[in-house]
DNA sequence: ATGACTGCAAAATATTTGCATATTC
DNA sequence: GAATATGCAAATATTTTGCAGTCAT
């Protein structure tokens, strides 16, 4: 807990309980979770936590570099505590979303082109293998 | 308008008036329209055109890969023509979406992965070379 | 102490659903 | 004529906003 305060701390950011708790949810739940998902469950060890709170706290963590936001499945959004670069992949029968380690220097290039790059997001729709397997029964 | 009705009766999808409309407006609008872009601009000539008309629509021509829809901007989703694959570049100032035509054979080597992948996507957030010349202003 | 953060309730926005009517082949 | 599509209104879900009170340094 000291070391995520630190890392809030280096990011000029105030570390309050309630971020340090949705940094630790965010670092130790790698499953892209929601807003709600992260409400939910931090709800139950700090009951005065409100959604608003969660909102603006992903908001500064997104802003700041420490976390990204996934639009992959148009309904809502979903963070990701932010690591090397990678890729996602959507689930559309359980809705998961998997992580893919996949290097793409094509898609690095275009930084290259004329306008500013700033972010870089692939992603797959399709059909995760437990969901494959469980078709074949 | 009768070439636009026999691609929908290829496609096995009734050509009402309705249809026939989103479809035409979507191939002459290669602005990634949202639903109510959409029916915004056919209202004007189809005064009894309902929302949920336009919805259930893009929902069946997605369906059928005429059209793909995005979800880049996480507020809406947004319906692009079905052509070549290509990805797209969210300018976050003006929030244009502007096609990139880039070919990455990296993400398409993903497909012979585990997971059974259907939808490749990739897009790019930043600000665009207009944003960029106005800034310098 | 002061400026930033939190949390509640209400609002705004996007999308979905139920159902009666209309349209297509 | 049967099946499908449409359109309205109401419901749902997610996210945002205004504001009063609280907390961190």
């Amino acid at each position: 807990m000291e070391k995520i305060k630190n890392a809030l701390i280096d990011k000029g950011i105030k570390p309050t309980y309630q971020r340090i708790k949705i940094l630790e949810y965010l670092e130790k739940n790698t499953n892209h979770p929601t807003v709600d998902m992260i409400y939910a469950a931090l709800y139950k060890n700090v009951p005065t936590l409100s959604r608003t709170t969660v909102y603006n706290t992903v908001d500064v963590f997104s802003k700041n570099g420490l976390i990204n936001v996934l639009t992959i499945t148009g309904s809502e959004l979903r963070y990701d505590i932010h690591t090397d670069q990678h890729h996602h992949f959507l689930c559309k029968k359980c809705g998961r979303i998997i992580d893919m380690n996949i290097k793409c220097p094509y898609l690095e290039k275009a930084k290259n082109g004329e306008h500013k790059i700033e972010e870089i997001h692939g992603y797959f729709i399709g059909v995760c293998k437990d969901c494959l397997a469980k078709e074949k029964n």
